[in-house]
DNA sequence: TGACTAAATGAACATCTGTTCATACATTTG
DNA sequence: CAAATGTATGAACAGATGTTCATTTAGTCA
């Protein structure tokens, strides 16, 4: 068989993967899953809620928010976290609804 | 803030991650947007294609199987892989048309 | 049979990731 | 000001992951 008529869109595919990524992780969907309920929530209530220890959580919500998926205020001396794109609640609907979760 | 009455699924969550992790690789992320258009492919046809050397493909192939997310049968010296868990596109449609891709 | 092709395997290695811990910084309150 | 609270930071480490290479297994065909 010859190659394929298949046109990669390597870029794409990677910005893709990155995302994914970054979600990929149990607390990580947590606390995604959790700011779609709770649109706006500080370090402290999503570590007592989520159960995961302060510094943990910093890290990350630093590494959600570097990668464009949370975005931060801060407020006196909390910190509040919100969603930034919302659309990554698509990929968590997706995960939910079908029960791909094979 | 008490703590918010959020009931993680635990088990929901680490299976969906698990899964997002196995798709969260460009290279993984093309085999199946692949599959999609051309639904059975064998290694060299998917190898030459993405252009991914032969062995490195075989290790994706083999864990994206070992996951669930393909399928394979053997047909003389060929070994086919199609999409066992379809429900995957779902997740690769998100990623395509909400230009979540952030 | 022997040469050839398709695919899998496994060791080895470099890099990336998740986690923990100790500590720092900033803000508020007494 | 000092103490307390909320959050970030960074080093250190263990374990996971992606890749390469050399090799093996299995099937085909002359």
């Amino acid at each position: 068989m010859a190659v394929l008529p298949y046109k990669i869109n390597k870029e794409k595919l990677e910005k893709a993967a990155y995302i994914l990524k970054t979600v990929a992780h149990p607390t990580r969907l947590a606390i995604v899953d959790l700011l779609n309920i709770n649109p706006r929530l500080n370090v402290n209530d999503i570590s007592e809620t989520l159960d995961v220890e302060q510094s943990l959580l910093s890290h990350h919500l630093i590494t959600m928010k570097l990668k464009g998926i949370l975005r931060s205020e801060k407020e006196g001396q909390n910190v509040y976290y919100s969603l930034k794109e919302r659309d990554v609640l698509k990929l968590i609907d997706c995960i939910e609804h079908c029960d791909c979760v094979m």
